[in-house]
RNA sequence: GCCCGGGUGGCGGAACUGGUAUACGCGGGGGACUUAAAAUCCCUAACUCGAAAGGGUGUGCGGGUUCAAUUCCCGCCCCGGGCACCA
């Protein structure tokens, strides 16, 4: 206390000196005094949920804006520095929003079913319930003192009954639907032709299906739960299993969600993400007659993109899973019998990390007894079995063309297989590979080369019938099954009599039931399977003996879905009012991390259009739930690495917050970098950021206001525009840089002019909302600064009185001169050549050439 | 291998539509205040030759277009991310 009186004291002193001459920068010690800002945030914090200042309103006429970032999981470690980064991105542009009077809606909530939080549970024998309420009181109150402008009221948990009884609802519309191919929709079940069994055209359905299983563990884990070929739990060698699985026909949706990425606003690289994954790629399937077999009717069915190289086709891979081959086995087809099943059984062994680590050495096994007919040339070639073919994409066998296949001719030059090119008419030149005229010459079919035209060859097969037009996706069923506890519970139950039926929509939710431990059972089965009494049930439809499902379904369920219960969180009569999904949607800006650009991101869109094929959504919301997708860079330690708590160089929020405020905090993750860029944390860089808005309290708390200054007014115009534009554009590095300058300025001159006072807040409001929000009260003003109306700039005062004329002679910058604004072109160029330095350069020389570019440059041609 | 990004001072990064390269911040050097330190403020700073004026070089590398290129074109190299034996 009695120091900072003194200090008080010595301002004064230095205050009579810098209103004695205004120019002199305000001395070091008015920005010393300590404030105590955790105390102020905290205060406007509690005030703003008492006003509710950031509640959204349904059922107005307001124009709206809906931002949205993905809703965190909340892990048992708390927020990380990372975490906040799209949420403080977006609670800036939601702010500038919101003054600008539109009717804004930013929420947040909790993604809390899942593994981590079974794992977490297991481990220290607590209920999952219990942890992860426990992580969501945590985080909400590590969100809470960051001040971000989330509507609480909507706070959404996928855990919370009455959120999953929705989630298990639409299972039970994937469940009763069915996707008319004529007319590109889903539909009820119950409009399927009646000669159709209904059982066969769900949109969701159960069918055996190739799990990663870890043999330790005793699991099915999910493609993500085994990335890289190990479990994720234990670290194992994870295998490949096969077993019954709720699958959701997401491929039927392949083509729409390819093509209707083009009606909407998303960063170029995601959209590249999307149609990767969808992988489409246009070809032909060509039918391959084989003989040796003991049904004279088998032919082996192969995909191709390229059909014109039909004719290079020189032998044939399938895979070893191919059914046939299991069948010509059967039948004593192959006279090689042995050698194919070791070849079978070693590949069904291999282990993703084997597989990998084998990169592109090839293995393979000859159907002795087994061939096959070129369908163009009429060519016997021979049949191999190779685990280099798939057998999940295409047909599960190739044709291999070994001189327009790097693999093919790998396979080929290994197992001394002909290789055959087929090329252009008389174009010669371009050869695929540098060593195939060798191969060439060891090849023993005597065909000549022929060529087509891609669309020749495949109509020529059209016509021929040996094949036809085709087209395939890389995208796959979307496994939507989890032997696990910690997730909502499927609402099937198996009967006897009737099949899969539905859990009647009355009995929603279907609660967890409470159990005794957590781990999977040794069969495999989620622990739910061990409840007995509540699994076994009578069958809703024939009252007869039933049993549940007791998978339950992948964090990816409520994730999908949670944007359109924000529009309607309390609603219990549906998912969301037709009403509230009109006015809301689309989704108008989301945010998130580039990790979930992939799944996360198809697997909603794919939700989506299927509810609005429905009519769940109304039409009018249009057939994408995001109008725009961004993505945000990752924050790395200090140094450039990954953080990680096993490397132990995490930045906790609270720590930051606790030393430097929630502002500091909010415009240092602001400013660090480009949003979208990946950039390390640095403790000093945070310093700065301290100092900008010292800056600003001490030009409110001591500073004279009564100064005029045209550049400052200047300055102050093109810093509205730059900081109105860069929110939009979500540039917000140099909408910090530029509040600084601008800072810098207003230092310099003494104060903030009476007539800026108000702008510079409200502009400083979406990044620092709490000192904005004090120094609007401190100003005198009535009513949030977040609900004022955002500043507009006077473009007529962005162009400074005076500007720096470049000359440049041969292209080199020769002197800069300070020259009026509005200066006319030929005292421009009179004034230009008539500099010394200028004369010098020109040496006697005559221009060629004069050119101007108006506010620029004078540029002389010699 | 394929598909996206990106390469600018000691560091994070700016730069509109081709028109002063390095704004803003960090760190460095020098100074003021202080008994001293911290804090704060001021000055300084791409590299290089030069006392200075001024010159030369410079945005990953090599070419090109232009009065003028970080920006446009061609050919490479490196780094990050995604996918990956996808026929």
């Amino acid at each position: 206390m009695e120091v900072s009186l003194r200090r008080r004291g010595d301002l004064e002193g230095v205050w009579a000196l810098a209103i004695a001459v205004w120019t002199v920068n305000l001395s070091a010690s008015i920005y010393m005094s300590k404030r105590p800002v955790q105390e102020i945030e905290k205060k406007w914090q509690e005030r703003w949920e008492q006003d509710g200042v950031y509640h959204a309103q349904n059922g107005v006429s307001a124009e709206k804006f809906y931002g949205l970032v993905e809703f965190p999981f909340p892990s048992g470690e708390g927020l990380h520095v990372g975490h906040p980064r799209s949420y403080v991105a977006i609670d800036a542009v939601t702010r500038k929003q919101r003054m600008l009077g539109k009717n804004v809606l930013y929420c947040i909530g909790w993604d809390a079913f899942g593994l981590p939080a079974e794992n977490y549970a297991i481990k220290n024998k607590v209920r999952p319930q219990d942890a992860t309420q426990k992580n969501i009181d945590n985080f909400r109150r590590q969100l809470k003192s960051i001040g971000f402008g989330f509507d609480w009221t909507r706070e959404i948990d996928t855990t919370y009954p009455m959120y999953y009884k929705w989630t298990q609802w639409q299972f039970l519309k994937f469940f009763n639907s069915f996707y008319d191919e004529v007319e590109q929709r889903a539909r009820p079940i119950e409009e399927l032709p009646l000669h159709l069994n209904k059982d066969d055209y769900r949109m969701a359905y159960k069918a055996a299906s190739t799990i990663n299983w870890c043999p330790r563990c005793k699991i099915g884990l999910a493609n993500e739960e085994a990335q890289g070929g190990t479990c994720e739990r234990c670290g194992n060698d994870v295998e490949k299993r096969e077993k019954a699985q709720w699958m959701i026909r997401i491929t039927k949706y392949a083509d729409r969600l390819l093509n209707e990425l083009e009606g909407v606003d998303y960063l170029e690289k995601i959209k590249a993400q999307q149609i990767n994954w969808i992988g489409k790629s246009e070809g032909a399937y060509v039918d391959f007659v084989i003989f040796g077999s003991k049904n004279h009717s088998d032919k082996v069915t192969v995909f191709t993109t390229r059909p014109d190289t039909l004719f290079g086709a020189t032998y044939l891979v399938m895979a070893p899973e191919h059914p046939l081959v299991a069948t010509w086995l059967k039948e004593g087809d192959v006279k090689n019998q042995d050698e194919v099943q070791a070849y079978q059984s070693m590949s069904a062994g291999k282990t993703e990390m084997e597989r990998m680590a084998e990169g592109k050495e090839k293995s393979g096994c000859v159907l002795a007894g087994i061939e096959a007919v070129n369908p163009a040339n009429e060519a016997s070639i021979p049949v191999w079995i190779s685990d280099y073919v798939l057998a999940g994409y295409g047909t599960g066998a190739i044709m291999a063309v070994p001189a327009h296949d790097e693999r093919d001719f790998d396979f080929a030059k290994k197992f001394d297989l002909p290789i055959v090119q087929v090329v252009e008419s008389e174009d010669k030149k371009e050869l695929p590979f540098p060593d195939y005229g060798v191969a060439m010459n060891s090849g023993f079919l005597d065909m000549l080369p022929t060529w087509k035209a891609k669309d020749d060859m495949a109509s020529w097969l059209k016509e021929n019938t040996k094949g036809e037009k085709a087209t395939t996706y890389k995208l796959r069923d979307w496994v939507f099954s989890r032997q696990r506890y910690w997730g909502e519970p499927i609402p099937i139950v198996h009967c006897e009599k009737c099949g899969y039926v539905s859990v009647p929509e009355s009995e929603l939710p279907l609660t967890l039931p409470e159990v005794e431990a957590y781990e999977p059972l040794d069969s495999g089965e989620s622990p739910l399977a061990a409840i007995r009494d509540w699994v076994e049930v009578a069958c809703p439809t024939c009252g007869g003996k039933a049993e549940r499902e007791t998978d339950t379904m992948p964090n990816w369920a409520g994730s999908s879905w949670y944007f359109l219960r924000y529009c309607d969180p309390h609603n219990d009569k549906a998912l969301a009012s037709a009403e509230a999904l009109k006015y809301w949607m689309p989704v108008d800006l989301y945010n998130g991390d580039m990790a979930h650009t992939t799944l996360h991101l198809l697997y909603s869109r794919f939700w989506y259009k299927f509810l609005w094929d429905l009519r769940v959504i109304p039409e009018e919301c249009g057939n994408e739930p995001y109008a725009k997708r961004r993505s945000h860079g990752m924050i790395l330690a200090q140094g450039g690495e990954k953080m990680a708590k096993s490397k132990g160089n995490v930045v906790n929020p609270d720590d930051v917050v606790g030393e430097y405020g929630a502002d500091v905090f909010r415009t240092y993750q602001m400013f660090m970098g480009p949003y979208d860029q990946a950039v390390p944390w640095d403790t000093n860089g945070i310093e700065g950021v301290r100092k900008f808005l010292d800056k600003v309290w001490g030009l409110f708390e001591n500073a004279e206001s009564r100064i005029e200054n045209v550049e400052l007014e200047t300055l102050y115009h093109q810093t509205v525009k730059k900081v109105s534009e860069g929110i939009d554009e979500l540039h917000f590095n140099t909408c910090v840089s530029q509040m600084m300058i601008l800072t810098n300025g207003f230092v310099a001159a003494g104060g903030v002019p009476e007539s800026m006072r108000e702008g510079y807040l409200q502009i400083l409001a979406p990044f620092a909302p709490h000192l904005a929000e004090e120094l609007w009260a401190m100003i005198g003003k009535t009513g949030s600064i977040h609900r004022s109306a955002w500043p507009s700039f006077d473009p007529s005062k962005l162009q400074a009185s005076t500007f720096t004329l470049v000359v440049q002679v041969g292209g080199k910058v020769r002197a800069k001169l300070l020259v009026d604004a509005d200066i006319s072109e030929e005292s421009a160029k009179e004034l230009a050549l008539n500099d010394e330095n200028v004369k010098k350069n020109l040496d006697g020389r005559e221009p060629k050439q004069v050119i101007y570019v108006k506010g620029k440059l004078v540029s002389i041609v010699v």
